[in-house]
DNA sequence: TGACAAACCACACATTTGTGTGGTATATAT
DNA sequence: ATATATACCACACAAATGTGTGGTTTGTCA
């Protein structure tokens, strides 16, 4: 868990004026960045990309066009996880940081887009797996799945449902997390596996 | 909800080695899409670029280098909708894809960085708000909220705890979402504000 | 006092990169 | 017949961009 080094006021402008272009989709040259920061020389904003490099926090390729990268170190693109809810002793001013959630990471973990596709839940048919009305499911294609794992389900009906996918005594079939709910016996075909649920308040 | 026009293949290979190389971080420069590609003329590639930006799927500006953006209607990094639960016929061919989500707005919404931390959820305190042990919970950092709204304090006992804040008769206590946990009137503070839930699986 | 880091500048030069002009060949549509 | 789209190439040229050398000033540390 290494932390980011020192750094002096004006070499955080420099880092973070290039994460925010980076942010921008578009990393900047070395001139775009003395003009934001008020640079006349090109070897200026050198000497700051030097500095950055040494620390660790920047990576370059040479010779190649606004090829500036921020580095693992840099802390960038990741979110803080500042303790546990319920548990020690947080500090907002990042001392006591227990670690990074790679903002892609957490959300996808670099799997390749294609082979998913999310579905926004309706209904509560699967409350107690806390999964709620409203919430976007992320589902992985996939033919199949394990006893117990949350399945998207194309039913005979033709109609998609979230269920968990059950195998009692080699016979699969589909539960709702939620009583008021029955399983489902009927005919199906699953097509694919729950990943991940997002929801936004 | 704009479809993607018709591409040749060769086409769809530009559009997708720009992806790719974007996805990598650094957009590619025409002549780097002409290695890739095999072609030995810079103006063969910006024959490409012009139908890509003719046909809307791809954005430049003028002498900036490696300046290339695919737009909404390229249709990456958004993962397919594909149906509601329970509702509707879902068709996995991309025939029916009812929209998409940004896999970025899904997540954070286009917010900084900088207000934002992640909790990591201990216990089912919250469960009764499908908000299960182990969840990653998104807050959005404010000293301040509003009734209802489920909010990271920080308590006297100096312990940070993810609760939804009520207000009765004027006066703001914190209430789990689980019977099983009284109500807390002691003093706190609201560090932040809920904002996204991410449960992996 | 000397060494060193931070924080700058100027300017020449090389390389990369984008632009512009003008081609060729093939197929399909009008 | 000729216009249009696809699919290329070869350059020359200009603009953008990275590199290298050699400075200055200020402050700190030993």
């Amino acid at each position: 868990m290494e932390n980011k080094p020192y750094l002096t006021p004006k070499q955080e402008k420099v880092l973070n004026f290039i994460r925010k272009r980076i942010g921008e989709r578009l990393p900047p040259t070395i001139r775009e960045i003395g003009w934001e920061l008020g640079f006349k020389s090109t070897g200026t904003v050198r000497d700051y990309l030097r500095v950055l490099i040494q620390k660790g926090l920047v990576r370059r390729m040479n010779n190649k066009s606004r090829a500036i990268e921020l580095t693992e170190r840099a802390g960038f693109n990741k979110i803080p996880i500042i303790g546990t809810v319920m548990a020690g002793k947080p500090n907002l001013a990042y001392e006591e940081i227990q670690g990074y959630v790679d903002s892609d990471d957490l959300f996808l973990g670099r799997l390749g887009f294609d082979d998913v596709f999310a579905l926004r839940v309706k209904g509560d048919s699967m409350i107690d797996a806390g999964i709620l009305d409203g919430d976007v499911a992320i589902i992985k294609k996939r033919p199949n799945a394990d006893n117990n794992d949350i399945v998207a389900a194309l039913l005979d009906s033709n109609e998609v449902t979230l269920k968990r996918l059950r195998n009692k005594a080699g016979k699969f079939h589909l539960e709702a997390a939620n009583s008021n709910y029955p399983p489902i016996f009927e005919e199906f075909k699953v097509i694919g596996k729950l990943i991940t649920v997002i929801r936004k308040y």
